[in-house]
DNA sequence: AATTAAATTTAGACAAATCTAAAAATTAAT
DNA sequence: ATTAATTTTTAGATTTGTCTAAATTTAATT
């Protein structure tokens, strides 16, 4: 089967929204994607009759496994684009998403996985999020937000909540990348901000609300 | 301005057909775009109101300056993707086309600009085209029709006279890419067949209609 | 030059994806 | 348990790109 842009993007949100949300409603997905909850509608009512989600009008939506299927598929491929743009065309990775937007919907199978192989199966994107194989797996992270991490254990930063480029230029700013090791000094009842040093650099502060959207796993 | 896929198929695929023929009509343009006589009327009243074709009805059509860079551009994302595939991901020449037929219509500028350099800023596409540079200018080439070639003159095959399966298949069977160095040895008037000659391997006999769609250059 | 043939354009319809405004169903609140 | 507020859906319109069938224009032929 093969699918149109908007219906891939609307596979690819609700899959993204059935992470953090227990239930996915009409108007988060429209809040998602731009658009009126009428348009919702009639783009799940397409959807039913592709079973690729199950929905039941006024009692809300899910991806049927086959959409799950197709969702994995398309962030497959947004993935590895990312990787290709960051490692082999030098983009930043504030701009690497835009960009894998599109190219997401080319949807050659044999493109993809010998894209796959060029860039030597990478396992995360530029942002560290994991990378289905051809198969639909992915590694599952172990990672936590920053937020929840215990103080003045050492930790290295695997993802970011988002890819939203308000959040990763000010990542940029303050120089914390995929990869970076750091450790938290210090938690502020206040406002829960946090107190934070990379290596030997003089420490800084954080706020709550970027510390939840910084993914970070223990060890060295 | 940003432009839909089918406007960019259309503007493309008049580039094209004013390559080869003094005049491009609406059935010629219907024809290769699989669409009908009608569809094309539609869009070239469209075209004209965009300012990227000369238009009046019932007396012909081309494309203005505008519509030339336009379709340029669209060319040189077409020919980048096509060397990217068959250079970096190791696809054969006759599957790069109908692939990059779908990547061009990705439309970032710095995308292009940056695969451009990735690649080392190749002058030609696996098929032998020519690749416009980031100003739209690119080589002229001086490939003459095989069936043009005196005999017995040393000449390099440089180009195909078009990207479709059949005659790439055809190609592949008789060991004949871009490259290849060969001779015309005898004509025969008949049916203006040629018999030609790979190295030191034996003679065989080509179609004038094969002759005809491959471009070759003098020289060793 | 009149008639026939071919090419092109118009008129009207349709599918996809979207919208606004109104109606219906569900949930929350008094 | 009604009423009010919120959410979701329907109804009807719009845009883009396409189609068929009919009408028009141009080109070809006798």
């Amino acid at each position: 089967m093969n699918f149109t842009v908007a219906e891939e993007n609307y596979i690819k949100a609700i899959w993204h929204l059935q992470r953090y949300n227990n239930d996915v409603t009409t108007n988060l997905l429209a809040g998602q994607l731009n658009t009126r909850p009428a348009s919702v509608t009639d783009m799940l009512k397409k959807l039913k009759t592709k079973k690729l989600v199950h929905y039941e009008k006024y009692h809300g939506f899910s991806l049927t496994s086959e959409g799950k299927k197709i969702a994995l598929g398309i962030i497959r491929r947004h993935r590895l684009w990312e990787f290709f743009l960051a490692e082999k065309l030098h983009f930043d990775w504030d701009e690497v998403h835009d960009i894998a937007e599109d190219l997401e919907h080319v949807s050659s199978k044999k493109l993809i996985d010998k894209l796959d192989e060029y860039l030597g199966f990478p396992k995360v994107d530029p942002h560290g999020d994991p990378i289905p194989d051809n198969q639909g797996k992915m590694e599952t992270s172990s990672a936590i937000g920053l937020h929840e991490l215990e103080l003045n254990k050492t930790a290295e930063v695997s993802g970011v909540g988002n890819q939203s480029s308000e959040l990763l230029e000010l990542l940029k700013h303050k120089n914390i990348r995929i990869g970076t090791k750091l450790e938290v000094k210090k938690r502020f009842e206040f406002d829960q901000s946090l107190e934070i040093k990379i290596r030997n650099l003089p420490a800084f502060t954080i706020s709550e609300q970027l510390a939840k959207n910084l993914l970070v796993k223990y060890g060295k």
